[in-house]
DNA sequence: ATTATTACTAGAACAAAATTCTAGAATAGT
DNA sequence: ACTATTCTAGAATTTTGTTCTAGTAATAAT
């Protein structure tokens, strides 16, 4: 039986070093799974059609990903840790409670804008996570919601911000955003968040900050 | 070839109508896919299974749905109808901008609660609509929001509630409570909706309301 | 340097599961 | 009664995810 070596891309000098036309096969694969995924779904989303895009071999992908929804897992995985690096990084700047919610919401808006396809598989599709892949989540979150908490802390020191259980500030301040951006990406309502992305800042921010009122 | 008459429940007067025979069947049938779905997943349910547990025969269930994917559609549909539909009987008898709006929060709060399998079908999955079934979804949406702007109206008149695009309320009022559901349901947090439901329903009812504030 | 081990690639072979197809039975319409 | 339509059945087929065996590059061990 024959092994034919290779022919392609990768030949041009000696070997550039396995590690990186690895490295480069994988991130291949699931840029070419995100853009199946995203579009037709998991389920309908055929392995050998990866295979092919990717110009991959059965071997390699499953060598690398284990099964098709190990390749959901890993982009899932991937694709929270962006989104939460990348929020952090517009709240932490902020100086002022207000400023801060509101940069939060719009940086939603914005990334679920930017890159629609990471954003739909995200929120969209629940992937089966592996248990050892759902406990490395929900430490990531725990990290998060103590990063975020330490920046909100001050600001509920100061009666700017009401006091919530950790848990409870992400859904707020983001949950409405997140939740006009499915209603969009999935075709169910016509207004983008970016839009929106003022009218959603302020009222995430009254939502969460703390009330005195007149009346 | 044989095809024996079918043995079984509905034999016991001469044949109680087939119409009530069929739509006992496609009820079964969705019953049980819903029970598969939401626990291991579209993907990981095997129609095998749905046929044995709903004991129906291939010919019948892709007669009636098509597809795996068809039954998902179905439920799906019936599901955010019946959501919405419990919403609007949960706004409706209100009189008052705040007991609306706090109703409403409730009522989500409770339903995830109280039908987690459907809450978390509807919720984390999403299903690749037929075009037909998202034109169909969007229109009940749209006919909804009327329904829901209606009443919102007098109290936008009134001065109490924010006046928003149409499309904005529904995420602005039960954003923060789905969001804090799909974490609950998908075991990436700990805290139930029911347990929070009150300082959702405050918080939201702050995020809509017309803001007149000392400061 | 030679060998042993590991990481990776390849694709044929396999198994499982979704769907199609053919055909017969119940019902409705004329 | 006869025709058309809807529904039920399950064998047959096809599709598709995954396993398996085998080979190749890179690295570590002796």
């Amino acid at each position: 039986m024959f092994h034919k070596r290779q022919a392609g891309k990768s030949q041009t000098r000696k070997t550039q070093t396995r590690k990186s036309q690895t490295s480069a096969l994988k991130s291949r694969v699931m840029e070419v799974s995100l853009a199946h995924f995203s579009d037709v779904g998991i389920e309908q989303t055929n392995v050998g059609d990866i295979l092919q895009d990717a110009d991959c071999s059965v071997g390699s992908l499953y060598h690398h990903f284990g099964s098709k929804e190990g390749i959901a897992e890993a982009l899932f995985v991937e694709g929270v840790d962006h989104f939460n690096a990348g929020l952090l990084a517009a709240l932490l700047p902020r100086r002022t409670a207000s400023t801060g919610i509101k940069a939060m919401v719009t940086f939603c808006c914005e990334w679920v804008t930017d890159q629609p396809q990471l954003a739909a598989f995200l929120l969209s599709r629940e992937i089966k996570l592996s248990e050892l892949a759902r406990l490395e989540l929900r430490e990531k979150d725990r990290a998060f919601g103590q990063s975020t908490y330490d920046w909100f802390a001050p600001h509920v020191k100061s009666g700017e911000l009401q006091a919530l259980p950790t848990g409870l500030y992400m859904p707020l301040i983001c949950g409405p955003t997140l939740e006009c951006s499915r209603m969009w990406l999935s075709g169910r309502s016509a207004r983008s968040p970016g839009e929106a992305a003022a009218i959603l800042a302020e009222a995430s921010w009254q939502s969460v900050r703390k009330s005195v009122r007149k009346s």
